[in-house]
DNA sequence: CACCAGAGTAGAACGCGTTCTAGTCGCGCG
DNA sequence: CGCGCGACTAGAACGCGTTCTACTCTGGTG
């Protein structure tokens, strides 16, 4: 029904495609979640809104897949400044923080993406498991380049949740950006105790 | 405009309040979350629609209330019967599973709570607090009965925040029960070790 | 007792995500 | 070249959460 593939699209459909996530995420960065309505993005991508549903199995979905590009982004500029501190302790909140000021600078983007995170559409879950793939590889980058072991995933894995938890949280107004923060931060302090 | 106090209530309000929860997760246990439509919440609780709109702002703060009513029961069997095992690790994996064991047995209604946490609407989010603060003290129990230090309660809290995460991942059906049991567990270990 | 404010009821109406219908367009294949 | 199939379009239609309207019932007060 809808197709997930991006890499078996013609290029005037992955620019289509592309078209309606940018219109998505514009109308997000105004007005938040519900400021996202499938017929002004169909009007402002100049797209069908029937067509829309060709591209992303439901609004959530396409958000979620506008969170997707946007983490990629995040991971291109990390990967060419890699995060910086004397322990991992301190590369892991730094990479978190420089993350969480990305959302700061649109918060009510971060919030419309996040919102559409938690939706149980199947095409959604699965790109949101991409979201948490790169999330991996982001605090993976913190840690030193010798062989990760099995505890080193672990201790992703458990950050990765507070992430998540944290941000669903900020997204619902309980607790501001700094709240977040210091939530990661007393998580990271825990975990990665030297 | 909606009533949140539930003290304030008349005997026949809260009555009614109640039915109305009941229904409300009844259906979910059939259906999930989508099953739970407000039009047959109010048949089945033999209330008008507009006044389920009285006592809940929202569908999702609705079954959040629910989720606060099962959680409080959850509350009074682990209080009636501790949690049990040698260290502070064995008793805080007790604990979280027989939630889990408690989710295990009505798991469409579980995720249905669980969703409905996630919602952004103010009264249900509130509410949401609430769950959270008696996650807290489950785990609470777990500890030894001596002064509790500032470092406990930052490993509850990272604890929480693991087994949100899971649980709404569970919910969208990213990994079973027994995934959630296990990184939960791995949190748990890391957190705790003795 | 009469009354009135507030809580409840039945049901229409509205908004927005999603789906459906009918028709058009464009492109590769025989 | 003409044909047919799949993608696209405009827009109607549907479903369900939420809100609104008009009316009724109740119980506490002067």
């Amino acid at each position: 029904m809808v197709v997930e593939a991006t890499d078996e699209l013609t290029d005037s459909q992955r620019e289509r495609r592309l078209r309606v996530i940018d219109a998505a995420l514009r109308l997000a960065a105004e007005g938040g979640y519900d400021a996202v309505q499938m017929r002004e993005v169909s009007t402002a991508a100049d797209v069908a809104l029937g067509t829309i549903y060709r591209y992303f199995s439901s609004k959530d979905h396409l958000l979620v897949a506008g969170m997707v590009e946007w983490m990629r982004e995040l991971e291109r500029t990390v990967s060419r400044k890699p995060p910086v501190g004397d322990s991992t302790y301190d590369r892991v909140v730094d990479v978190l923080n420089r993350a969480l000021r990305a959302m700061e600078r649109e918060p009510e983007r971060a919030a419309a993406v996040v919102t559409a995170q938690t939706s149980d559409d199947g095409a959604a879950v699965r790109a949101a498991q991409e979201v948490t793939e790169v999330t991996y590889r982001l605090m993976a980058a913190a840690f030193p380049v010798d062989a990760d072991t099995a505890q080193r995933q672990d201790a992703i894995r458990v950050l990765a949740h507070v992430w998540f938890s944290c941000l669903v949280s900020w997204t619902s107004g309980v607790g501001d950006i700094d709240w977040v923060r210091s939530e990661v931060d007393t998580a990271a302090r825990l975990l990665l105790a030297p």
